[in-house]
DNA sequence: TTGTATGCGTTATCAG
DNA sequence: CTGATAACGCATACAA
């Protein structure tokens, strides 16, 4: 069972156990006996004990990535460009799900065998309960002073869907919100909001929906059917982009065309639509790469904790076929 | 930083200084002292050395859920479940997606500092990659000799679906079967057919679709056009029962009158649609404690591992307002 | 009421 | 090439 056993059985020293099962054996130990320590661990189902060796390491190679809720592809593709990464470093990326989706608390969360915390899209408030001493990366969310964070443009991804719409001559647009609390759909409205302010001639509606957006259907009905109805909508998730699809059909409007529609995210994983979605991409996998590789920073000192660096990734504007110029000539 | 640290600014023994931060001091150490101990700590911001304890105490304390990925509402009830439980008893539920949906390997499942293992919904191929000598309990999957499993009533519950429309009189039904490849939705399948074949008289089509409905529209639309098309659906999970509401939007059907709908899992967090669906209700939370449950007997040598435990959740058909009887004798 | 001593299983240093 | 030996930080039996 332990290396001791091994090595008694073996007839060899437990400090050669420890050399040959770790690899570290090359001309330091015989290949005979190397063999022999080999064979045995596997006869006698050697495993190894990691409480002891992370005692002895000072390092237990498991990172908890904290997100709101686990039944979101978002937080999917987050883990797996984190989970990539860690895999090419030893470590191990495991997920905490809070569970409550605007992160109040408190929450039992895991403090067992860490080398590190990431918080994606966990508030504020929450956040606090995750300093526990460990080093600690902050995704998408509001960068607090003091934690290292990693964001992305989103404010940078709403302004070119608009600046899209509105270069195609859309004057009436509509902003379909997320229900949730959460910095990034925060910073969705605020610069919808600001950028319409700053074009006059546009006129906005705003719509606020819970995430699945089944009940969305009648509000979104009344506000399509209206004689001077909305020509484009931007939706702060392509899920929600779905249900103003359905809502076309419903009302016998043709999207990219009757209607034109711009989702957030693009991620790989949605489904092919027709027409072919225009997204905001918003590249949660480097997002969660690019936290761990920062919290491998914080962990070796690279990155000062003090510095409290902030990267903001860049985002895209993929264009397809669900937006088109706008039927203003024949409305108005 | 250490305990040790503490006790020496504390000037006790680390003995004192452990029995304190553990609440086991009551009759053994003197208030005075154990006021000391507990602001010297706090001064030095002490935190436990979680690889240490779990090296003294044999146990970490930290128990796995594997699960094909995170992406799923179905996964995060379970862990809810698991981690209810787990809370109540000091044990921290901590969630590794595998990321390849129907589980080949081989995964960089973290092995560090885990108490035991609970697959859920995992391919058989990729649950003999979670045998790392640590107590493993296996969820909703077909049960292997030798690990105890805890499924749920997969079949009664399509047994209850179809005996439901049968009673009301449909005859023509349509099966929207998940392209998923998993045990859970092999069984639907199973049993769907095995009902079928039993009553004659009903005609079955199949219909495979991605688990992201979206493109399954265009061939529900097909099979929903015919003249003789079905008057009832059963879906393998409710998000393809919202696909097939889009459809009878598009088509014209009314959910309910002119086609009877049901899905599989009635999440309460599923989103409340018109009409409401009728659904047979999988106890997903139920399953995650539960198996919490088995696994916690597994470590104490209550439940034995050779006795190969295989529990079976019950499962019920919630009647709501999407299922009708049968508009046969117009249609015939 | 408090302190001393021991060992959990591992890795790493150093002497043979 | 191999074996003693010393930590790592904690919990606990036992001595004082």
């Amino acid at each position: 069972m332990t290396a001791t056993d091994v090595a008694r059985v073996a007839r060899v020293s437990q400090s050669t156990v420890s050399l040959v099962l770790n690899g570290k054996w090359r001309g330091r130990i015989s290949e005979q006996t190397a063999r022999r320590v080999l064979a045995t661990a596997d006869e006698l189902a050697y495993r190894i004990n990691h409480a002891a060796r992370s005692l002895r390491l000072g390092r237990t190679g498991t990172i908890l990535l904290v997100v709101p809720t686990i039944a979101d592809p978002v937080f999917a593709a987050v883990h797996a460009g984190a989970a990539r990464l860690g895999a090419s470093t030893g470590l191990g990326v495991v997920v905490f799900p809070l569970g409550a989706e605007d992160g109040r608390g408190p929450f039992p969360v895991p403090r067992q065998a860490l080398d590190g915390v990431i918080a994606c899209a966990v508030a504020a408030s929450a956040v606090s309960q995750l300093r526990i001493g460990l080093p600690l990366v902050v995704l998408d969310e509001a960068p607090a002073v003091g934690t290292p964070a990693v964001t992305m443009d989103i404010g940078g991804g709403m302004a070119k869907a608009l600046a899209h719409l509105i270069a195609l001559g859309h004057r009436r647009i509509l902003h379909v919100r997320a229900e949730r609390r959460a910095w990034t759909f925060a910073r969705r409205a605020e610069v919808f909001d600001h950028c319409v302010l700053s074009h006059p001639f546009v006129t906005a509606t705003r719509l606020r929906c819970p995430f699945a957006p089944a009940d969305l259907r009648e509000r979104l009905l009344r506000v399509l059917a209206a004689p001077d109805r909305p020509t484009a909508v931007v939706c702060d998730d392509d899920a929600i982009a779905m249900g103003v699809y359905a809502a076309s059909v419903a009302l016998d409007l043709t999207v990219g065309q009757d209607l034109s529609v711009i989702g957030f995210n693009d991620l790989p994983t949605a489904a092919p639509v027709s027409p072919p979605l225009t997204s905001v991409r918003l590249p949660f996998e480097e997002l969660g790469s690019l936290g761990l590789r920062t919290l491998i920073g914080l962990r070796d000192g690279t990155v000062g904790e003090s510095a409290a660096q902030v990267a903001e990734l860049p985002t895209e504007l993929v264009v397809r076929q669900s937006v088109g110029p706008a039927p203003s000539a024949r409305t108005w």
